[in-house]
RNA sequence: GGGCGAUUAGCUCAGUUGGUUAGAGCGUCUCUCUUACACAGAGAAGGUCGGAGGUUCGAGUCCUCCAUCGCCCA
């Protein structure tokens, strides 16, 4: 054993690689792009995470992917730019601080606004790096000096201008409308913050005494099903059907709103389903969207009567300062009591929740900044249509579609107190609004610096859909805005599909007239092992740096990126990444033994033009590389990294390894150093090919390697070059006749496991064939050793082979036959040739019955044709051969 | 209510312009610690591609309908 396999572990072992190679990385510089401005760059901005997070394999996922595009374009020689941020995650976050703060006794109004925000941006140095951290076990190749967070004073200028130039374009508006409030965050919240879920409930039916032309109480009654009593202290009115017959002789006239006593009118309204419960509806404007509309037509007050921490406010009456929920149950309770209750049924709808706390959002009128949207959804829906931006998988345009045509304004302001503040100043001598990106000292209007700003903040997700340009420098002209802008990749879960990516492409396109990216690359989500989605509460969450830990980061990075295909959820369970860490060894196994036969040696590169000199398995191997090279190219550019991968996989596993490499051990152990450079050269392309996936391994490998290779041509594998296919070496006929030696070497070998031959005994064998004799002979060490047969005899003739107590297979282009003393079984033998003899027989069959279709031979391709000509011809050899030798056998 | 996806080997999933005998990983069975690797090697078993029609010379792949499950939007 040579010094140099000493050197090199027997397993590979993550743990002692990546932290170092890491910072080999880093200290190399090779992260940060050069700008070259003749040359076309290649830019993703990563979807930056929430900054009091961890990692999730969601994130993780992100990474994995964008960071494998990224070294691919790396190794192309593209300028290449992955810049990395963190988003401040304004409920998140401030949600976080607020929890700590409870464990310490005391809420953020004992705080103070100032002193809280000072609270959270400890918070957020403190846990800052958590996130960078992981990232960097994950091998992500970021370029970690652009790091931008959306708090930074660019994005916060990005925030302020994008603001003002809406305002000023009349896209940014104040107005009193419906929205979502949830009572314990105590914020409005977009339509695309509310999860709606099914859930069993109660539908109540209540009797609304009417009134007679004196406003007295009389015997007459209209029923309402409602699902929430406890805004009937709200109701302003009762609307039905204009086409429900039985209620057109009382519009018109006046209820009296039970429990409260409040006279309200009866009116027509379309938006009232006469079949829905008794065709009448109870109109409540302040607390549901579509009694809003109906409120809205009929010119009636909304009323709002739950406060903004789900208490009833002083519009309940008797029920003020009861929670919502127990309200509900006690006007339940009198209307039951003064017999205004006339049923309740069992009933199914879907409710509204935070999807920050899951509680139930309360719809309320309240004044809120909001966007107009749809001026902006306009040019966003012809980005996509024209194809600038191409949006993968392909289905996914069509819902960007549907939502940006159906889109509706955006309610932008939040409740708290962490996030970038409203840019708007009201003055209090003038009451006159100033909307100003720098701070004002004084009122535009009246002059007076009696300045109050706006106490809301915007929407986190109005500076992520800003990222793109703001990250970049915008609104400055910055050398990297003019150089990255746009980006060539958005890459995410298709989770945020309308929450980030479809507002990106409306600001992009507002702020800077272009699309902020040119492709959108959507992954699935990853589950448990039952299809679960992974979440906290189930405990089912896989951690990421617990996954890397136990198996490695390029064992998680290939399982991640091989699980599935884009945009398809898939299932992630250990035994996968017991595969991943497999492949991981096998590649430093593969290339332990290369390494270890290669001894001090420089090697110089296989030259094509000797090819006709090399052994078929040379020529087989390197051919075999070239389509390879071509593959993976191909899918790369058609995002299909999962699918490159598998290639990757079974090239270097089953073909290289298995094949190749046991094919040169006959050769080295006989001295021969001609296969080395095919090993090499072959272990050096697979390297290459497989390093944006498998990034510390390949490396780790790769520096043991480059100083025997005479054309190894850079210091680190991560700015190598891209391997391009050589088509000196494509070579479809040493292919065909290394088929033949592989199927002669499994013919062998499984006669050998069916009859039980020691698996380290070499056995006699005869291989006949006529046309494949000559390939045979060529290939007959190769045959030896990976077959274990000694002595071979390679004949024409099967005739010329014993005939009892032997085994035998037949092939298209040769028969294998093997005198097995002392372990004589005709029937065996018959059994197993019979067996062939069927399967032979139903292929002829097949192919015979297509090509005696006219049709078939009329409207086929001819290649299609002329292929099915061969394989029948193939098919038919066998059977004449195995018709003989079971003829002989009788 | 509208839209999308899934349904392929025991399990998890690939299968992108329709064209060999439908593949992989894991699992199962048999054998082997043969000096790169037992995180391995060799061999084997296992599928009427959810169902029914249709288009086509040819359908897992395209069209229609149905079933079951899941997701998104309203």
């Amino acid at each position: 054993m040579t010094k140099g396999t000493e050197e090199i572990p027997k397993a590979y072992d993550p743990s002692k690689v990546e932290g170092p190679l890491y910072q080999f990385w880093l200290d190399g510089g090779y992260f940060v792009p050069r700008i070259e401005p003749d040359v076309q760059p290649f830019c993703i901005i990563m979807p930056p995470p929430n900054v009091t997070g961890e990692l999730h394999l969601g994130h993780a996922l992100t990474a994995t992917t964008e960071d494998c595009l990224i070294r691919w374009h790396r190794m192309r020689g593209d300028p290449t730019l992955w810049l990395p941020g963190v988003d401040h995650a304004g409920i998140a976050t401030q949600n976080v601080v607020e929890r700590e703060l409870a464990s310490e006794g005391i809420s953020r109004h004992d705080l103070g606004r100032e002193k809280f925000v000072e609270r959270v941006w400890q918070w957020v140095h403190k846990y800052r790096g958590v996130i960078s951290r992981q990232h960097m076990r994950l091998g992500a190749s970021c370029d970690w000096g652009r790091e931008v967070f959306t708090m930074d004073e660019g994005p916060q200028r990005a925030v302020r201008t994008t603001f003002v130039n809406l305002y000023r374009d009349g896209l940014i508006y104040r107005g009193e409308r419906m929205i979502n409030w949830c009572p314990r965050c105590q914020t409005a919240l977009s339509d695309l913050e509310v999860e709606h879920r099914e859930q069993s409930a109660k539908l109540w039916y209540v009797r609304y005494p009417l009134l007679d032309d004196a406003g007295n109480v009389t015997d007459e009654y209209i029923v309402v099903a409602t699902t929430r009593p406890e805004t009937i202290v709200a109701d302003v009115a009762v609307a039905v059907s204009p086409r429900a017959e039985r209620w057109q002789k009382i519009v018109g006239r006046k209820a009296s709103l039970p429990v409260i006593e409040r006279p309200i009118p009866i009116i027509a309204d379309d938006a009232v389903d006469p079949e829905f419960g008794t065709g009448a509806l109870k109109i409540t404007p302040g607390h549901d969207i579509v009694d809003f509309e109906i409120g809205e037509r009929h010119g009636l007050p909304a009323i709002v009567a739950v406060g903004p921490d789900g208490t009833m406010n002083e519009e309940a009456g008797p029920y003020r300062g009861m929670d919502r929920f127990q309200c509900r149950e006690v006007i339940v309770a009198d209307l039951e009591r003064l017999g205004l209750l006339e049923r309740t049924e069992d009933y199914h709808h879907s409710i509204g929740r935070c999807d920050r706390c899951d509680t139930i959002v309360e719809p309320i009128v309240s004044e809120q900044w909001f966007v107009r949207m749809e001026p902006l959804a306009r040019p966003a829906i012809k980005a996509v249509e024209d194809g600038r931006i191409q949006i993968i998988p392909r289905r996914f345009a069509r819902v960007y579609m549907n939502w940006m045509e159906n889109i509706r304004d955006w309610c932008v302001s939040r409740q708290l107190w962490w996030g970038h503040r409203i840019p708007v100043w009201y003055c209090g001598d003038c009451g006159e609004v100033t909307v100003a990106i720098d701070d004002p000292s004084a009122c535009e209007k009246c002059g007076s610096g009696k300045l109050e700003q706006d106490p809301d903040v915007l929407d986190t997700w109005f500076s992520s859909a800003l990222w793109p340009h703001s990250t970049l420098g915008w609104p400055e002209e910055t050398d990297d805005l003019r150089y990255f802008y746009p980006t060539s990749v958005l890459e995410t879960g298709y989770d945020i599909l309308f929450f980030w990516v479809a507002r990106m492409i409306m600001t992009g396109l507002y702020n800077t007239g272009e699309a902020p990216f040119r492709h959108v690359y959507l992954h699935g989500l990853i589950r448990d092992r039952e299809g679960r989605k992974m979440s906290k509460s189930l405990g089912n969450v896989v951690d990421p740096i617990e996954a890397i830990d136990r198996y490695g980061s390029d064992a998680l990075r290939f399982t991640l990126a091989t699980g599935g295909a884009p945009g398809n959820d898939f299932r992630l369970t250990d035994e996968r990444l017991e595969g991943g860490r497999n492949f991981a060894n096998k590649i430093w196994n593969a290339a332990r033994f290369v390494i270890q036969s290669i001894g001090d040696q420089r090697l110089q590169p296989p030259d094509p033009k000797r090819r006709a000199e090399m052994p078929v398995e040379d020529q087989w191997i390197m051919s075999r590389l070239q389509r390879l090279v071509t593959e993976v190219d191909r899918l790369l550019n058609g995002f299909q990294i999962g699918e490159a991968g598998h290639r990757l996989h079974e090239f270097f596993w089953s073909e290289y390894a298995d094949w190749y490499i046991e094919a040169t051990k006959g050769r080295l152990r006989a001295g021969e150093q001609s296969p080395l450079p095919v090993l090499a050269t072959v272990l050096d392309t697979c390297l290459r090919l497989l390093h944006p996936l498998m990034p510390f391994v390949t490396e780790a490998v790769w520096q043991r390697l480059r100083e025997h290779l005479a054309w190894a041509e850079a210091d680190a594998l991560v700015v190598a070059s891209w391997p391009k296919a050589q088509r000196k070496w494509t070579d479809r006929e040493a292919e065909e006749r290394m088929a033949v030696v592989m199927d002669v070497v499994r013919a062998i070998r499984n006669i050998r496991a069916d009859r039980q031959v020691d698996p380290s005994r070499y056995v006699e064998a005869y291989v006949a064939a006529d046309g494949a004799r000559p390939v045979l002979e060529a290939a007959r060490a190769i045959l030896e050793s990976l077959a274990r047969v000694r002595p071979l005899h390679l004949i024409t003739d099967a005739a010329e082979a014993p005939k009892s107590g032997v085994a035998s297979t037949v092939l298209a282009q040769a028969q294998v036959v093997m005198p097995l003393a002392g372990l004589i079984d005709v029937d065996g033998e018959r059994r197993r040739l019979s067996k062939q003899l069927a399967k032979a027989e139903e292929d002829a069959g097949r192919i015979e019955k297509k090509l005696a279709n006219a049709a078939f031979r009329e409207k086929a391709p001819a290649a299609v044709v002329a292929k099915e000509e061969e394989r029948l011809a193939a098919a038919r050899a066998r059977l004449e051969g195995l018709r003989q030798r079971l003829a002989q056998l009788e």
